[in-house]
DNA sequence: GATCGTTGTTTTAAGCATAAAATAACTTCA
DNA sequence: TGAAGTTATTTTATGCTTAAAACAACGATC
């Protein structure tokens, strides 16, 4: 059980798993605590996937996208909204393809795009999936209250916006 | 730019690149969120170590793991450090020690077990690459304050045990 | 209306990752 | 002591992922 509020000045705990001491920076802290975290859900997420669905995270993610969106995607916007790269996407869609759960076919206006839209299949297992997918991840935060939901949920939203400033003028000037 | 003190009945924030609206469960929300932070951050620190030290994210870890230990370490106990199955530990062994950076041998008390230990080039190498990695990660968070970094800290503490907790009887009752 | 830079996608080569099966060494216990 | 069960690691088959190069189609400019 860890102390939440203890004060700034007393650094005592160790994030023994991530290979840090609490001697080293908050930020790495902060980072290597996050990863513990995401690995921990993500394994379970995945381990769901494939128990009950014989599926993976890729897969379904690419169909979350395709139900989220509501429309046909290119390739292109599939890369760019999983946050991949795009020689990833085709293999992906090669075989959600070949299972029959996306269509995938050139762009009457631009020749050198494909969109790929959800069947029917596709759309339907989906939706079996999301259901078990919220109830994995509403069970792994049952621990925490509503108020520290929040409060995580907003924290996030601040790290995300200064990581993506950060990153804004980051390739540019070198 | 964010409203952070934002009530809690009024949901309008969306995570649209994530794939999932405003109506959709407060955990799924942060989940996705926290991934989102998780997979920018790893963006940044892969990015890094492969422009200025032609290395992967994956072999860092297993160094850092090593000079945290201060001591040779089994492939077992790297493979529950770094959470990653057995198999993979084999061949990113292989690879680090095919150039030079750790050494492998066989344990002698358990001839099962593989120990394996930081050579000087591997450990001066993580040096070098520490330094830089806390560089990047600071720089990312640059955006937070003290305050709201300590605030995450303590938070994804709390997320992190309560997933354990969830874990703990999870693959027992099945 | 040919050339030049750009954009969208695929290919390539290498590495990372998993689950499941196989191998090998240890431990227990009859 | 030797058979049965356990633990540590590797192997196998498959899929995911990246970076970089290749390819193909678009748009603009002269």
């Amino acid at each position: 059980m860890e102390d939440v509020s203890r004060r700034a000045d007393t650094p005592r705990t160790d994030d023994f798993e991530t290979g840090l001491g609490a001697g080293d920076g908050l930020e790495l802290r902060v980072w290597l605590r996050l990863l513990t975290c995401s690995t921990l859900i993500e394994h379970g997420v995945r381990h769901g996937l494939h128990r009950s669905f014989e599926t993976t995270l890729p897969r379904f993610d690419v169909l979350a996208q395709l139900q989220r969106a509501g429309k046909p995607l290119s390739m292109g916007e599939l890369s760019r909204r999983l946050m991949v790269t795009n020689g990833n996407i085709t293999g992906l869609v090669d075989r959600l393809k070949s299972e029959g759960l996306v269509d995938r076919r050139r762009s009457d206006g631009d020749r050198r795009v494909q969109m790929v839209s959800l069947e029917p299949a596709g759309a339907e297992l989906f939706e079996r999936m999301a259901a078990d997918n919220r109830r994995w991840v509403t069970e792994m935060m049952a621990g925490l209250s509503r108020e520290e939901k929040e409060s995580l949920f907003a924290l996030l939203g601040r790290l995300k916006s200064a990581v993506l400033d950060a990153g804004a003028d980051d390739g540019e000037t070198g």
